[in-house]
DNA sequence: GTCTATATCGGGATAGAC
DNA sequence: GTCTATCCCGATATAGAC
């Protein structure tokens, strides 16, 4: 925030200039959110996160309690996020068609994880991520996230579909797939055909007939760009 | 420590009696196998591994030099089988329709998954696994895994689904699909029902017809069981 | 072949100077 | 607010008894 120039006030000056984030705190958790996704929770230490960051290992102990903080920091933020978007996405596409509306949920929820700085959004698949106990504090999170692809996916599918997939949950199939942009990413960008593909799929799992998929793409679009 | 009085023979007596397998550098690797997939590779001490294989810590290293070398094991069973099998599907379904060919061995595939213990076909998706210079002698195998998956994709998919999925390829859309049926399972259980919607997903996802799907299922159930 | 004991190292976290 | 220095614990791996 209020940030003087350079001056060797109070506290020593920093070791590495910044980066992208301008204080320290985002600098940790971008620089640990890069950590963790590469290498996995536990195999991330503390002193990779300082370097990451620009500063010292002990340093990270002024704006973060514990390394186990830091990851529920990046858990809340990955995970809240979609969530009210979802249900956002879910209330406004009521009134449209069904495939219109799970297309518009898997696009907009692709784009929010593709939004997020270092594949964040693959944090809490991650078995020690998962063991953390900071994780349990979002886990309802991830449920509601299913709960929405459930729904939506049972408006769209056909008869056939929606019973054969009873078992597991709709959602459970969706959600992985629509999830699997993330690791189709090379270099922080994604080819907006690769989340077409993934969100036809999703309609095709459904049973989503082949001539309704293509405008669902357009109505999905429009209706996602005009809210 | 040190309050029981040990018996002398050749090698003392194990700490607990054997569980599932015979000798104790099957039990090192299944508990192991338990182990990295539930907490991940870096998340898992070898004090654990020997409470879950029933001896001491140091007596893991008369099986292994390092607990590296347990993960290199792991790696190996578990992605070798299933890439070996998928060729051999692949090449038996060759005289099949395209999408007999997909649904089988998007089948046999999963049930190579399922059939491991421990659900270590999640192991090599796990980024402490990757990361660790174990698995840079075993991505290939994956490679070649993803490619028996476009190729079977792609001679099953409709015309426009196949130019739509060139980015990117098929088999990375489809192999993470046949693989969530990892965390579908349920005490190291799954239902029937579970893989064939799946199956049916991928098919689906390919652009194949509803009415082939449920035929194509049939056609592959009995290839697979005759072979 | 498994144990006990321990060397050695690395990681998380704290204390206190500046 | 960041640094240096260090504590303390836990983890991997080794040595040697039995």
């Amino acid at each position: 925030m209020a940030q003087i120039p350079p001056r060797p006030g109070r506290g020593r000056p920093r070791l590495l200039p910044g980066k992208i984030a301008a204080n320290p705190r985002d600098q940790i958790l971008a620089a640990s959110a890069e950590l963790f996704v590469g290498r996995g929770y536990a195999g991330t230490t503390t002193r990779e996160i300082a370097e990451g960051a620009g500063l010292r290992q002990a340093s990270i102990y002024y704006h973060f309690g514990s390394k186990e903080e830091i990851l529920a920091d990046l858990l809340e933020r990955s995970v809240r996020d979609r969530v009210t978007q979802a249900e956002k996405v879910e209330t406004e596409m009521e009134q449209h068609a069904p495939e219109v509306g799970l297309c518009a949920l898997a696009v907009s929820d692709m784009s929010a994880l593709v939004a997020m700085p270092y594949n964040i959004g693959m944090l809490d698949r991650l078995p020690d991520v998962i063991a953390s106990p900071a994780y349990a504090r979002f886990s309802h999170l991830r449920a509601d996230l299913v709960a929405a692809y459930t729904r939506s996916g049972l408006r769209a599918a056909g008869e056939q579909v929606a019973t054969g997939a009873r078992e597991p949950g709709l959602g459970e199939l969706l959600l992985p797939m629509v999830e699997s942009v993330i690791s189709l990413r090379r270099e922080d960008r994604i080819e907006t055909a690769t989340v077409s593909t993934i969100a036809s799929a999703c309609l095709r799992l459904c049973g989503v007939e082949e001539e309704l998929i293509g405008q669902a793409h357009e109505s999905a679009q429009s209706a996602l760009a005009t809210h």
